[in-house]
Formats: C-alpha cells, sequence, structure tokens
DNA sequence: TTAATACTGAACAATTTGTTCAATAACATT
DNA sequence: AATGTTATTGAACAAATTGTTCAGTATTAA
C-alpha cells in the first residue's frame, strides 16, 4: 500500500479513536474528524465511503488481528490459537484487551456504538462456539445449547466490561478466575 | 393535561416506536416522525426539545410504570412489588415483557439504541439489588459484590434479549426457569 | 362566551453531508 | 534524475437536516 494511504489512514484512525474516547460516535462530524486528523475533506471520502463505513473499517483494524487470521491457503480460522498455548484462549483475550488498552478498551468501555460492540461480541461468539464442551458439564440440563452459548458469551463480555469499568484493577489472570467461577 | 397535548404526545410516541422498530434511532429524521405522528414541525419541538429527548421521555414512558411509581408522600418505590405477590419479581418482568411486546418488546430486540437498554439496564439493576439475596448462595466466594451484581444483572438482560430474539416461544415461567438455573 | 392555550405551516439561518474538480505533492520505476 | 502514476488538497457546491420564529387558526376548560 502506497506510504500516503497508510499514513492518512493510520491519521485517521487516531483522531476518530480520540474523539470516540470522549464523546458519542452520532455526534461526531466528519469535520472534527479531518481536523483533527488533518487531512482533507475530499480525501476522508476517498477512504471511508461514510461515518458508518470507517467505524466498521475500525472494528475490522482492531479485531480481525486478535480473532482472525488468513493462513496461506486463504483459509480463516481462529488467530488466537496460535498465541500461548497455555493459557486458555479466556485469558489470553483479557491479556490482549489490557495490552491494547489504549485502543480497544478505551472504546468498549465507553458505551457508545453498539456496531463496535456487536463486531467485538461476533468474535467472541465464535470463540465460545468452540470451546463450549469446556462448560458443558456446568450447563443446566433444561437450557437449549444456543441459548448457553449465549450465556458464556454474554458472561465473558460482561465481566471485560466490568474490569475495564473498575480500571483494570484484578489481573487478567484473576479476572480470568471470575469469568470462569461465574458460568 | 390539555387533551391536545396527551393526543400529540402519544401520536408522536406511536410513529417513533413504529420507525424505531423498522431503522436505527440515527437513521429517523424529525421530518419522518411528523409526518407520520401527522403533527406540525413547531408542535414536534414544542413537545420534545430534541431527538435524543424524544428518546429519553419515551424510555420514562414504558419504564416507570414498570419499575418505580411514586406513592402519595412522594416517595419512589419499585412499582413492580405491588403486582401478584406470588410471582417472583423476575417472573413478573418477563411477563409485562411479553404482555407488552409490541412496544418494549420490539425495541429491546432491535439492537439499536443503547440510551433504551441502558435506561432499561438501570430498571433491571436497582431490582436486582433488592433481591441479591436470592442469588447468594451461588455467588462464588472470590468474586466482588459489585461484581456479582453485574453479573445477575447482565444475566437477566442477556436471557431476555434471547427470549426475544428466539420469538418468545417459552413461556415466562420457563425463561424464568431458564435464568434462574444458569445464574 | 371568553380567555388561555395548543397547533399549524411556512419560512428561515445554521450545520452537516457527500461530491466535484483542477492544482499540487508524493510516490515507484526506470 | 526524469517520468508517469497516484494520492492529497482545498474550495466550492447542492442537498438534507436541524431547530427557531411568528402570525393565524383551532381547541379547550371555565
Amino acid at each position: 500500500m502506497d506510504r500516503r494511504q497508510k499514513k492518512t489512514r493510520e491519521s485517521i484512525f487516531r483522531a476518530f479513536i480520540s474523539l470516540l474516547s470522549e464523546k458519542n460516535f452520532n455526534k461526531i462530524t466528519v469535520d472534527e474528524i479531518i481536523q483533527l486528523a488533518d487531512v482533507g475533506r475530499a480525501t476522508f471520502y476517498a477512504h471511508f465511503e461514510t461515518k458508518d463505513f470507517l467505524l466498521k473499517d475500525l472494528c475490522a483494524e482492531l479485531f480481525d488481528h486478535i480473532f482472525y487470521a488468513e493462513n496461506h491457503s486463504g483459509h480463516t480460522h481462529l488467530n488466537i490459537f496460535q498465541c500461548d498455548i497455555h493459557d486458555s484462549v479466556f485469558l489470553h483475550l483479557f491479556k490482549h484487551v489490557k495490552e491494547n488498552d489504549n485502543n480497544v478498551g478505551k472504546l468498549l468501555s465507553s458505551n457508545n456504538n453498539e456496531i463496535f460492540l456487536e463486531y467485538f461480541k461476533n468474535g467472541v461468539r465464535t470463540l465460545v462456539i468452540n470451546h463450549i464442551s469446556d462448560f458443558s458439564d456446568k450447563k443446566p440440563s433444561i437450557v437449549p445449547e444456543d441459548f448457553w452459548i449465549n450465556h458464556v458469551t454474554a458472561i465473558f463480555i460482561e465481566t471485560l466490561r466490568w474490569w475495564l469499568k473498575n480500571g483494570m484493577k484484578q489481573s487478567p489472570e484473576l479476572i480470568t478466575e471470575y469469568f470462569l467461577q461465574s458460568v
């Protein structure tokens, strides 16, 4: 990719994240973004069709490298499995968020944009589906499988949000314990 | 309240709910609302400062009579306790939503507006706090009290959303069982 | 009947959005 | 270093939307 394109794109993302952390998505104007990013108006629209697409692209940028990756044969798989095999994937995810807290954390805790949360939720859901057998001994027999997947996903998300809201005081290991115990 | 005011207000709410069920809050224009509600532009702004306030007022309209009520001495209390004492409050809440599914249900299942969900969540949270002792025997000892309140609240909300998303096929009694068992 | 109040609808300025275009700058390649 | 390609710029533009104003009309409560 052309160096200019990359710089513009990153500059817009940076500005956008900064604005998102202090105000609601719907209150942010394109003018604010391009002024903070210091790019021309036409440039913005050359990169992103609308503000909605900007948000969607940002989601992809932030999450895809955590959740998904492509191997050489073009298949998509869960990228998170490639990391340290000794951690549970959930502990691993908590660590990811903590390391990256200027971006993912900031956005997940500012309860602004469903699109963002929705995107993240889908990633976690995929993860949960792949690990649902770890929780099957805790599943009450009367609830349907689909309910249970939803349930575990929601608990993970809410644990994460609680952690972020309270300033990530606990270690990722302890939070993982909270998560696992409360399922 | 003047009969005209009441009619106008209700007409706007009706139109707004109808629009909310088919498109995102941010995509709805004031023009669409007043055309569907069949009221003048100036009238709309005489009732609601902005579209945001309209949403907030709608939340109050739909939820306050479920969650809160004022007694004659002016104190606010949980209205839900006044209903059938034999039901658990949670079963009761599921019933409320089912009866009112053209409004509350429609809006909660269309994952559009955080303001709406946030408002609802606060009501549920108050409820959970008042009943947290019912769940204390299930609470893992390592998690903090505040975490646990969050957790139970989230499970209730997610159970409700799952139920709505799947067309409320289960009875309120069964869903309450799902909820209680998965805590 | 009357006085107060709510509604109307059109007109208005101010913001915001998304597009266009010609000029300029940065880039990759030879 | 020269060249052709591509990205960026900034200004100008129409269209859509917001929120306000006001004089005229209709409804209400008493």
